[in-house]
DNA sequence: CGGCCTGTTGAAACTGTTCAATTTGTGTGG
DNA sequence: CCACACAAATTGAACAGTTTCAACAGGCCG
């Protein structure tokens, strides 16, 4: 676990080997819950941030009447709540999205390997910083582009998202999924993304096959989605 | 300058003397620019933090065909781009909304003040946590909630924001957007925002003189906004 | 086998858009 | 102070995208 989390922060910023050291003597427990669990609540004030080692979560928001907004996708090596780690109150929900391995930190040990240790502080600002981006992209393709090509931009995102390139030929990824969790995504009825699905297969953008999608024409996908990664920085690193 | 500096830290954490003493020794650069001049665009790389001092901004992302989505506005005392301490390139373009006046500080010299007085760093965290929990609403508001209830939402949220207290009996403010503008942030177009205005007005949740607004029921404008403050973190304080 | 969740399909209804025209307001120059 | 220009607000009517409701098919699990 703490390989990974080093790993991850290697990525973004320069690790001393002290900084290692650092990271390495975090203290975690791990914990592995199955789909659909909650890993936290609105309302509730957490005393531990949790990172995800393998599996997929989601942050989501519901209406008084029930409704729900899916607004975010976590992927292993995101934390899930780092808001947690100077709010007090969490403002939405988190619930696993397939069986989640989870490694929780105290969110006092947190503070203080910031506080030691700039470059951790510095990778975990970055990741704060693209989750928000992320939001405002988001916000774009609900606000303004239509069930198509919001759908198709989902999808551009997770083929880079979950692939990390979309360079290496073919894209297929396992999308676990269902479309009622893709319409909560994307501010659609479920019967709607049905429809638009088909019609993005129909097209031969995209193949399914359970769960999988395959990328048949990432160049159409990505004109139709009008997809543009930057908004993803992936290359960002701290010089 | 400083000064409005200083008290936002404070009413966040605790400030020592040696840290306002630092806050006070920032370099920066007044600017006051015109309503609509950008401030930061798409793809640039600033080496500057701006701070609002007085007026109101926006940040918008716009779409290949020039639809374009405004997905934050930015009060005095806000960054307009803590991104940017962190992440190389903009993701977003960020316009002034009013006559706008700024405190441009170096982006080295905010990092070293992060590093020297963390209570700042801490400040500045729930800065950009709070505007990624704002994000989260908004998605929730454009994805599942109606014209109506979307719009009402912004209202209210505004009241709190530009008020700073929704107790004190009237609630009134100056809303300086366009309903062009209002259509941008909400997804919908200028002319379904007037009619939802109208709406608005004609069952007496709110009055509109000019560009004025006022609250007649709050009770009932938040109820049809589902309007509920924790989103905001307004009590947040680090102890 | 039966139950239940997910996916699929059709038809009707509705919310919000589009297009286009008109009014109101505001600042500028004569 | 009026005339003009221009942006913003307002209104109506037709239209489109998405939702809603309803029914049914398929797959998985106990």
């Amino acid at each position: 676990m703490t390989e990974q989390l080093i790993r991850k922060f290697a990525s973004r910023v320069a690790m001393s080997a002290a900084d290692r050291a650092h990271v390495a003597t975090l203290p975690f427990k791990v914990r592995t819950i199955d789909a659909s669990t909650y890993v936290l609540r609105e309302g509730q004030r957490p005393t531990r941030c949790a990172f995800i080692v393998e599996g997929l979560a989601y942050r989501q928001k519901l209406t008084p009447n029930g409704e729900r907004e899916i607004v975010s996708i976590l992927t292993p090596g995101e934390f899930v709540d780092l808001q947690n780690l100077f709010l007090d109150e969490s403002d939405h929900d988190i619930q696993a999205l397939t069986r989640v391995t989870l490694a929780e930190i105290p969110i006092t040990a947190l503070r203080q390997l910031i506080a030691a240790c700039p470059a951790a502080g510095h990778a975990l600002w970055i990741d704060a910083l693209v989750e928000s981006s992320i939001h405002r992209e988001w916000l774009l393709n609900i606000g303004r582009r239509n069930a198509r090509s919001r759908l198709a931009h989902l999808l551009c995102e997770f083929s880079v998202r979950f692939n990390k390139s979309t360079s290496g030929g073919d894209i297929a990824y396992e999308l676990p999924m269902t479309q009622e969790q893709l319409g909560d995504a994307l501010g659609l009825t479920p019967v709607h993304v049905n429809r638009v699905l088909k019609s993005l297969e129909t097209d031969q953008l995209i193949v399914r096959k359970k769960r999988q999608v395959s990328v048949v024409d990432w160049s159409r996908l990505r004109d139709v989605a009008e997809f543009n990664e930057r908004y993803l920085h992936l290359g960002q690193v701290i010089g």
